[in-house]
RNA sequence: UGCUCAGUAGUUCAGUGGUAGAAUAAUUGACUGUUAAUCAAGAGGUCGCAGGUUCGAACCCUGCCUGAGCAGCCA
């Protein structure tokens, strides 16, 4: 008899097999239980009949506590009465972990109970459905990136400087002298383009900001693509194939996690569409005064969430805002050939109020420019000699940018917080677990 | 960091000055197709912490702690 999966039982019908499981929930009545099982590759339900196994191993199986784990052995049927379409008809039971008063129960939960508790709430059916999906998009974004012809060259995690300077770092030793923890690869991704042409990073990010909103996390993880002898326009026909690729892929793979989050797969779909909307900074400044809802706004100041929702909601597709004003955007990217006051860059905002998943831009080629930049930002130029020396030997126009992982996830998924599309969130207040 | 809200049974909540409540989970029993099963029974409490007002405080006041929502910042 073969030991199989869950999720793989639709190939054994009719036949006796074993899977290991954990209890979800159970009902039972005098003589038939219903024990709904997970095995971390789907959940389906063992039925249990009092006549067909005897009094001993039938109340055995009513004794089974939540999250007890246990093998069971019995026959695959199909049946349209089940959820999953098929379940396993039991005829022994063999007990392995007991489980006792298990926190989480199929009740409501609220959000700081749940978070207490999320090495035990990844085991429910959402989470399992959000977790596979950011596997998929993992997954996906490897077999991308590959096939595009980069290769994956990893950022430091630890660093000695600020590479943005902007945002609030983590502090740490480094033997007896100061380090942080890396906020951005950037600019290494920079180093490694100009050595294998079309590189990417896939890794960590750490920001020590206070903030305290349904899309920041303090530590989430970042694909940072930098492409060599290339301009902003190819970098967001690679940006848009990327992300509708990661659709794609969600769409081929995840139909199963679709449905327990009751994500509708046709909303998806036109993401897959090419090419997404591109609008100017100026353009979508005059969008939103027009609209009337945003009196205070002026040009030169960076869009806060609700705008960023009303001009994705305008084109229900992912929208590029091209072009932004040089002050609020960091020193490395590219000026304009014919305006002093626009950097050559992009913002990808999500549909659905998610807003902004990709930050990138053309990279500023001439040292000069560059160190003038340097010194405006209040930076050392000591710190930043290695990557000025990327311009001075043999510099190209390169193009990059960043997608933050999670923040995809949660749109992918629909989800309404960021904390639910990483295993073990760390907020503003929680380290734990 | 600012503004707003919340903290009472394992959990989700009701209780606005006079003996601490419900639902649900867990426990025991009944029930042959359940989908958060249903029905019955008993059990379950440092009302976030400290101080104050009062004959009397879960409730009013002060301080503190913890969390959530929104904003700024960003991916």
């Amino acid at each position: 008899m073969k030991t199989i999966s869950i999720i793989e039982a639709k190939k054994y019908v009719d036949q006796q097999v074993r899977i290991g499981v954990w209890l979800t929930n159970k009902r039972s009545s005098g003589k038939i239980a219903f024990l709904q099982l997970r095995d971390g590759t789907a959940y389906f339900q063992g039925v249990i009949v009092k006549n067909e196994v005897g009094e001993e191993l039938f109340h055995e199986a009513k004794e089974l506590r939540l999250e007890e784990s246990f093998y069971v052995t019995g026959t695959i049927h199909e049946d349209s009465r089940s959820h999953f379409g098929y379940e396993i008809e039991i005829s022994n039971l063999e007990r392995v972990g007991e489980s006792e008063d298990y926190p989480i129960t199929p009740k409501e939960h609220g959000i700081d109970f749940l978070m207490d508790h999320r090495h035990l709430w990844l085991r429910s059916k959402k989470q399992f459905a959000i977790m596979k999906i950011r596997n998929e998009m993992i997954r996906a974004t490897y077999e991308f990136f590959n096939q595009e012809g980069f290769i994956k060259i990893d950022a430091p995690i630890l660093t000695g400087s600020a590479p943005e300077g902007t945002t609030e770092l983590f502090h740490t030793k480094y033997f007896d002298r100061d380090a942080y923890l890396s906020q951005s690869g950037q600019l290494y991704e920079e180093a490694g383009a100009m050595a294998f042409n079309k590189v990417f990073s896939f890794g960590p990010t750490f920001r020590a900001e206070k903030s305290k909103t349904r899309r920041h996390l303090i530590e989430f993880w970042m694909i940072e693509p930098e492409m060599a002898f290339m301009h902003q326009e190819e970098s967001l026909e690679i940006q848009e194939k990327y992300v509708a690729f990661l659709v794609q892929g969600v769409l081929n793979n995840c139909q199963y996690e679709l449905k327990l989050l009751d994500r509708d797969p046709k909303v998806l779909e036109r993401y897959t569409k090419l090419p997404y909307p591109r609008i100017s900074y100026d353009e979508a400044i005059q969008m939103l005064q027009d609209s009337g809802q945003f009196p205070e706004l002026k040009w030169g100041v960076d869009f806060g969430s609700p705008e960023e929702t009303y001009l994705a909601e305008h084109f229900k597709l992912p929208v590029f805002v091209m072009n932004y004003p040089k002050s609020i955007k960091p020193f490395y990217m590219k000026p304009h050939p014919t305006r002093d006051d626009v950097v050559i860059c992009a913002d990808l905002l999500a549909p659905e109020g998610y807003g902004e998943i990709i930050g990138g831009s053309e990279r500023a080629t001439d040292t000069k420019y560059l160190i003038e930049q340097i010194k405006k930002a209040g930076l050392k130029q000591a710190d930043y000699e290695w990557y000025l020396d990327l311009r001075r030997y043999g510099s190209v126009p390169h193009s990059g940018f960043g997608l933050g992982l999670e923040r995809a996830v949660t749109w992918i998924t629909g989800q309404e917080h960021i904390r639910e599309s990483i295993p073990f969130p760390r907020l503003l207040n929680r380290i734990y677990p």
